[in-house]
DNA sequence: ATATTGACCTTGAGTAGGTCCATGTCATTA
DNA sequence: TAATGACATGGACCTACTCAAGGTCAATAT
């Protein structure tokens, strides 16, 4: 599939992907005759995982060790199981993050309402 | 209090927060005799409302809006609720993004798991 | 009394992670 | 055959910090 589909399927933006691969995240996209990426189901199988784990905050260079081990093979498993680990527990903080601004916002909503609807 | 204490009780950092007051997000900041920044208790609580929705991913151009408005005064409570309620959009678009990424990463850690310990 | 901390100050450069834009190529449609 | 639309590249620009260099000042240690 070209770049406009990846695009679609994954929730990445065609820029961010072509950026993924410039930075090596993604390696060894192929291309067609005319010069255009060709991604496979492959490729958009990482690129959807990427998106997962950047949305909620791993940062670049963390997910790239990760994608990079990948490439390496099964003795790394330890290696990335470490990593998702540690994203594991950033996932944990903002959770408590959400809640506390979802808290926040509410009341204030809530507030803001009760004072424009009154009389005075 | 300095900047040490507003930083530690805000969850921002003192580079941060020096960063709010030059934009013009915390206006108005005192200052002591020799030139350090003294921040009230108000400016504290403000500090405390711009890290959770900075946090929460709240672009800084609107949470500077809404510091605005509110310095502003009573007029500009709907433009304030409006802004709140937009946020809270995002942050149940978050909430799915976590859920996401917990699924997936639960599973594939426990794979790890599974295949580290097997004895194959 | 003086020297050294340590917390603060300012200014300005550096960083992460994209995002946008100008310009160019190519296959398809009018 | 011309124009359209999706792609390509390279590089500038953007957001939101973060860090480093060099300086001031009050408080503590000698």
């Amino acid at each position: 599939m070209k770049i406009a589909e990846a695009a679609a399927k994954s929730g990445l933006s065609a820029d961010t992907i072509r950026y993924y691969e410039r930075i090596g995240l993604l390696a060894n996209v192929g291309r067609s005759s005319d010069g255009h990426r060709a991604f496979t189901g492959h490729d958009l199988r990482w690129l959807r995982m990427f998106e997962r784990l950047r949305s909620t905050g791993m940062p670049l260079a963390q997910v790239k060790r990760y994608a990079q081990l990948a490439r390496e093979g099964q003795h790394s498993m330890e290696e990335r199981r470490i990593l998702l680990e540690e994203h594991r527990k950033r996932l944990d903080v903002q959770q408590v993050q959400l809640d506390d601004c979802r808290t926040l916002i509410d009341e204030k909503i809530e507030n803001y309402l009760r004072l424009e609807s009154s009389a005075f």
